[in-house]
DNA sequence: GGGCCACTGCGTCATGGACT
DNA sequence: AGTCCATGACGCAGTGGCCC
């Protein structure tokens, strides 16, 4: 893997910079030979043709330290933003403009984008909405069933192709009427019968229904809404908590209101469940790429450093 | 085996930026 | 101004390693 394309400016100097003054920190690629400045107190500056064809003036040649150079991502995304907005800015920026940039929260997903604007080698993070992540609300369209289940009470449970489960009360035509829960993540299906319970008006006792494919659907909220959870029997965690429709009906203004509340509490919830579980996978693969990159450019520093002892020894030699 | 510790992942809350 | 979203911070639970 040439390392040339992948490496953008920015961050080369960024990992430079928060290096800069780590001096006691002398990397074992660093040889005797290597003195910085001894280079730099060369009296002619020497053109120096790169294995890659890169023309380089050797004028100077700060080493930067190769021990380690994995930072915590906070202070990584700060400095990268930072870079990046001054990056098209006058140099009259003001230090209060400075400040609200270096106060800007990062976010993973912009930063790696704009790595990987620079650098092919650094994936990108998908802009949401996989297919697999299928839209909530239409339920309509993924409404096909492929299983039917009945219950013991009469209650009829359709699992369609969209992952969505339908209840229908017993007296309602096929699947009219239905109340139809959609399921957010994907379920694996398992080996083995599994529990629906759920239980469609509040104070009623929760029912308990066998499903195929290893899951269970269990009533996840103690208030007046009905809402249920999807829980796989082995990790005994909730896929993600599903609302249902409203049993509509006998239920008073107050407690409608006051039920609307707890469920758009319940979504937010949700919401941001789903929002932190995306933010540490982001997290995560950012670091990844970091340290990637860091990979990357201690190699690209190595070979650097080999090359340039190379040349100065055939420039040494041709003084002679 | 049991206690301790570090690590990891999760859910929730608070908060600031982006968007409408 | 209100809403949504992304993320840091915090607490909790599970897990694995280490020591006794």
């Amino acid at each position: 893997m040439t390392m040339d394309a992948s490496v953008s400016p920015q961050l080369d100097s960024t990992l430079n910079d928060s290096e800069a003054d780590g001096e006691e920190n002398h990397s074992e690629a660093s040889p005797s030979s290597v003195d910085p400045n001894q280079v730099s107190e060369a009296e002619e500056s020497p053109v120096v043709q790169l294995s890659d064809g890169q023309t380089v003036q050797v004028q100077g040649v700060i080493q930067a330290p190769q021990t380690s150079v994995i930072q915590s991502p906070q202070v990584q995304t700060a400095q990268i933003a930072t870079m990046a907005e001054l990056e098209g800015d006058a140099p009259a920026t003001d230090t209060q403009k400075r400040r609200e940039i270096l106060s800007r929260r990062p976010s993973y997903r912009k930063i790696l984008n704009e790595l990987s604007s620079d650098s092919p080698a650094v994936p990108k993070i998908d802009e949401e909405k996989t297919e697999e992540e299928a839209p909530v609300s239409s339920a309509a369209s993924a409404s096909v069933p492929t299983s039917i289940y009945q219950t013991s009470s009469g209650q009829y449970i359709a699992f369609t192709q969209g992952r969505a489960i339908q209840l229908t009360s017993p007296g309602a035509e096929a699947l009219q009427g239905a109340q139809t829960l959609t399921v957010a993540a994907s379920p694996t299906p398992q080996p083995g019968a599994t529990i629906l319970q759920c239980a469609a008006q509040p104070g009623d006792s929760q029912q308990q229904y066998y499903i195929q494919g290893g899951q269970v659907l269990i009533q996840a909220a103690t208030g007046d809404i009905p809402a249920y959870q999807l829980r796989s029997p082995n990790s005994g965690l909730a896929q993600s908590i599903v609302m249902a429709a409203s049993p509509g009906s006998m239920q008073s203004p107050s407690s409608q209101h006051a039920e609307e509340i707890t469920r758009k509490r319940e979504v937010r919830l949700m919401k941001n469940r789903e929002a932190a579980r995306e933010c540490r996978r982001k997290k995560k693969e950012y670091v990844k790429c970091l340290e990637n990159r860091v990979a990357v450019l201690e190699n690209q520093n190595k070979t650097l450093i080999e090359e340039l002892k190379a040349l100065k020894d055939i420039y040494c030699h041709k003084a002679e």
